[in-house]
DNA sequence: GCATTAGATATGTCAGACGTTTAATTGTCT
DNA sequence: AGACAATTAAACGTCTGACATATCTAATGC
């Protein structure tokens, strides 16, 4: 664990650095303590801020957790997926909002995904995933709901179509994909028509799970992917045409 | 943007966490030059250490990026997919390493996303993609191949089997489920014999990818997904042995 | 007119100090 | 001896002030 001294600038990145590899490398193990900043400091020779700076990195990316008092200090942070699927969302919505990622493409991605989740929803899921779905699906057919509430809604029908998979790992990936789409379905605007086909999709899915009919949630879901496209294009195409 | 003065504990925290909302909502686009370092510090109430605190975590999320000199400060920066893929596989590794997440479970994850890449892959697959599978089949049938230049060149040929699919969102979430998978496949010693049977796959793959037929590509995954959970089974199974 | 230099501004770093939290130790009383 | 209270020590959290360094702007000199 060293750093550059030479290269004046960014002392702080090179600590993290070095931690994080420390971290990744397995050579400081979970809920080993670090040194104390002090410690730190006079190790790297560098003041108490820049080693402060390095452990705020690194506790942005919850790789470690700071406890103060007597025994307090830094301590190497066991990551779980529940604290992962934030950073994954935040990271993921920004990808698309900064990058100009078409609705198509991110659907496209979206889909796909969940697709590949499906059979082993399927097989798997358990009632608990099946109620939520069912209940979301009921959420989304009542009158007074915003679009945003029903957008809220559809993701946590997804979300529990992909749990229902039981597989950590995919839920964690998907998290991202599905979340992350959330601010460009709400430029959406569903009407009572739509909704009645999105819900009476969502259902056709729940039913398919339940009957742990693998190839008729595909076909379902790839219908509820076209026909989300055919929306996204026709608010585009509206668009266009009131600028024309 | 606005903090607790009256909570005195993570005074950074509270502070990074009002700028990022401030990015994700879109009222800080990006290229935006933040008020320096002093400013931001009178704004809040608080010393200029702790608000350098604060810019540092959003430094590690790469959220904005900093430059020195009189024009200079902090500027929200555009993420791109380049810049997330490390932190993606970062997280995606120690969140496998951490979590005594079982091989079965990540290489059934992983597979089942890879497979949803297929059928894109094999409609708009490029030559390029395309010599750079064939390329990474070749250099992995190379006798003096160490086990782990051998993980490597698997993980830049299934890379390249997902970049084909000429999706950047689902490049990015692939990175992480593909690349984490590379420490728990190095546990595995790859034999003469069945590095010729994953080359073989792999060539058949890349045919499939050729000759755009989603099926065939689809069902020499399903292949190699079964196989490479043999061979780790068998690991696992020896080990086991070995102790008893 | 162009190159050089001085100034201004902002980040990067350091040193020292004080406050706060927490746990362990010590001391006292029953 | 044991239980409770007070003290102490360690460590993080924050503040102040200062200096170093990088970079752009503008004034200066030839």
């Amino acid at each position: 664990m060293k750093i550059d001294p030479h290269n004046p600038a960014d002392l702080s990145a090179q600590i993290a650095k070095a931690i994080r590899d420390a971290i990744i490398s397995g050579a400081l193990p979970v809920d080993e303590r670090l040194p104390s900043e002090a410690e730190m400091a006079e190790q790297f020779d560098v003041s108490r801020p820049t080693v402060r700076e390095a452990l705020k990195r690194l506790a942005a990316q919850s790789l470690i957790r700071t406890q103060r008092g007597a025994t307090g200090g830094a301590f190497v942070n066991r990551l779980r997926f529940e604290d992962a699927y934030g950073q994954q969302i935040t990271t993921s919505t920004l990808l698309l909002s900064m990058n100009d990622v078409s609705f198509a493409t991110a659907c496209e991605a979206r889909y796909a995904l969940e697709r590949a989740c499906a059979p082993l929803s399927a097989s798997r899921r358990s009632a608990d995933h099946l109620a939520t779905m069912r209940a979301e699906a009921h959420r989304q057919l009542q009158p007074g709901l915003t679009d945003e509430a029903f957008c809220a809604s559809d993701v946590a029908f997804h979300r529990a179509l992909v749990d229902a998979a039981g597989n950590p790992v995919l839920s964690y990936q998907l998290a991202g994909a599905v979340e992350a789409m959330q601010p460009l379905m709400n430029m959406i605007t569903f009407s009572a028509r739509s909704r009645e086909k999105i819900v009476a999709l969502h259902t056709s899915i729940a039913d398919a799970i339940e009957a742990q009919d693998a190839g008729a949630a595909d076909a379902h879901l790839a219908a509820l992917a076209a026909y989300t496209q055919e929306l996204a294009q026709n608010v585009i195409a509206e668009r266009q045409s009131k600028r024309g």
